[in-house]
DNA sequence: AACAAACCGTACTGTTGGTAGGGTTTTTGG
DNA sequence: CCAAAAACCCTACCAACAGTACGGTTTGTT
């Protein structure tokens, strides 16, 4: 049971970290700011989180976490509000969109995006986390698009593999251009662009 | 006419420059470590950028600049090879995913995508650059896809200008994922899904 | 020769990440 | 309630880095 005080002041300096983090990148993130935010001393932090990178560990891992959760749910209605693997997957991404289409922030796709990004700065371990990440969302994907294939054969010579990587894709690609737009509603575009793809491949364009 | 000693001196720098940024991220990359590189003193290096955010800007421009090269010179010669404008942006499309799957760090989005996640950090010049650069892709991968539209009337009900910026954000989405992987097909596997949606949208999936 | 551009040298400031180690308060289990 | 462990605080320090300041020297151009 995780349950003492010292968890919640972990968790506070890792959502004041977060904040951070997202608005700025993580090598702008000073211990210093961190810190004050969650109003402690240097050796406090320290008590907590060794060093950075440890603290990058534990943010990514969060991260994932609350990713793999919302991914969950989201699929779940979608496959009781139909029965049909390729409608449910469907009527998934449109819910994905609209919970995409205000926080665009929130995606873990940022900060997956912001640690592939700094590379080497740090430590295999991180770029594991990362790279877990991503596989974990691809075999997530090409289950449900294999599922709808089953049903419905591809009217479009894809790779289910490279189809499913390609929603990891267009969700980093939209927060990119979110971010620099500054209109959070480019990444639920790009999302539902995704899904009239998957529409055309398993559905055809026929009206 | 700017081609004297100080001319090149500032190339070495910005040359060298753009490998450690792309490889360890604007923050990890120290002026002493390019100084060092280019055989300099750090008096040497401030006297051909100021500062910091000054390289930034520099390195971002350039790098704009010689992406809207490469793009001109895909996609003209694509035109030269055949009239129909959409037969034309496919193709171009295909020698793009070429283009790029060998180098994807070369390809400027890792520069706009690392400056876009770094954000608040940059100054609202270099925030503009990078807005800049995804406005000129968009009008001109949108003249390209409104041409096809005039001759192949859309299957699929789509926002032309959204699906201007789908290949931006394949292309930013196919990055990260190439980094992440370690594996440089990665960003060629997205551009050519997304030639496979342009063709349906204007050619449907009719065998 | 004159002048400016292209550097070098040195010394210094402030911020940040991180180390070291002892001290104090708070929480918790027996 | 009491002892031990957990959760902090305090002070001092180091090294890396960005940036300032400013005078001096070399190199190229005209």
């Amino acid at each position: 049971m995780e349950s003492g005080k010292g968890a919640k002041t972990r968790q506070r300096i890792l959502d004041a970290a977060r904040v951070s983090v997202l608005a700025k990148g993580f090598s702008n993130t000073t211990i210093d700011e961190i810190r004050a935010e969650v109003g402690l001393t240097k050796s406090g932090f320290l008590y907590h989180f060794e060093d950075k990178t440890s603290l990058a560990k534990a943010l990514l891992n969060q991260y994932v976490a609350e990713d793999d959760r919302i991914f969950d749910e989201i699929f779940d209605r979608a496959a009781q509000l139909n029965d049909d693997p390729l409608h449910a997957f469907l009527i998934g991404l449109k819910l994905l969109a609209e919970a995409m289409g205000d926080l665009p922030n929130a995606h873990p796709g940022c900060m997956v995006a912001a640690v592939a990004y700094h590379d080497k700065q740090f430590n295999h371990e991180i770029r594991d986390i990362n790279r877990g990440a991503l596989l974990s969302w691809r075999e997530r994907f090409l289950a449900m698009l294999e599922a709808a294939a089953e049903r419905y054969p591809p009217k479009v010579d894809v790779d289910l593999q490279k189809l499913a990587d390609m929603l990891s894709s267009a969700m980093e690609g939209g927060i990119v251009l979110s971010r620099a737009f500054d209109t959070p509603s480019h990444l639920a575009d790009q999302i539902l662009l995704y899904r009239q793809f998957v529409s055309a491949v398993f559905l055809g364009t026929r009206d």
